[in-house]
DNA sequence: AATGAGAATGATAATCATTATCATAATAAT
DNA sequence: ATTATTATGATAATGATTATCATTCTCATT
């Protein structure tokens, strides 16, 4: 099954409609990689249809989401982005605060010892936001030139 | 050193002034514990001063960020918080994505693995924000309760 | 294929948090 | 005390997100 009649079985099961507008945003969004606002996604979706409206991205990203299709990623700044999860399997991110220049990485260790703690506390897993942040090895480069 | 007194050493060093919002806005923030917003942190103020104004406090969160006396700390549904870090040692955050509420913890473990991305990835570390999501016992219960 | 009830759309207005502007007031160095 | 500089608070401006609403679309049923 893949990422459009997932979405279209999980609004069936709430009784929701596929539309074309849904369907366009999705594809627009799924040919992405990365982290996108909702306004980049917007403009992905316009160049398939300049006729898609602002509002539309905003409730569409959210069903997305809800479909399990997207994660929410808040940067650094508070900027919110998503990003889809098609053929993109859970991982962190290391952010340089100088450039915001992103990398993704895994770390087994770190996510057996987050399943200890939602463990500890009795908390059911829902998921979990890492991110490190860091100066990027360019980034100090061009701090030492500066003097 | 105290926090007032750090400030002021932080102020001094920059060129800028210590005045009487200043102090009240940050002596009402450190008299609080947890996660507050900006909005929070000026209701805090007002019972010292109401003349304060909202602008002021947006102005004087960042200086005391910026002195190294405060973290933002950005929640689940991208609301902007801030807590102090007087008698406040690192921590991350466990998070009940039902009733929001919050529990602290700390990983050495965790804590060891990120050291290790920084230098994999050779990132000068600047630090981290990690928030595990989950269901808390209570809202575990309650939820069973509704079938 | 036509119908009709319900749901979705896009334009726009409304809201909310945050930032910018600016005339006045407070501060600190002389 | 004087003065140059910076800070203040009121208000306007901004940017992101959400609500409203008349119109349009979708889909199960005919």
């Amino acid at each position: 099954m893949n990422e459009i009649e997932r979405f279209e079985a999980y609004l069936r099961a709430k009784h929701q409609k596929m539309t074309q507008p849904r369907r366009i945003i999705l594809e627009a969004f799924l040919s992405t990689e990365g982290h996108l606002t909702a306004e980049a996604i917007l403009l992905e979706a316009k160049k398939i249809d300049p006729g898609i409206g602002q509002a539309t991205v905003f409730r569409t990203i959210r069903l997305i989401e809800n479909a399990g299709l997207a994660r929410e990623a808040l940067q650094a700044d508070g900027a919110r982005t998503f990003e889809h999860l098609a053929d993109h399997p859970h991982h962190d991110h290391l952010r340089c605060v100088e450039c915001g220049k992103v990398i993704e990485f895994l770390n087994p260790s770190i996510e057996r010892e987050q399943k200890k703690i939602f463990t500890q506390y009795s908390f059911e897993p829902r998921g979990h936001t890492m991110e490190l942040l860091g100066l990027c090895p360019e980034c100090q480069a061009k701090k030492r030139g500066e003097y």
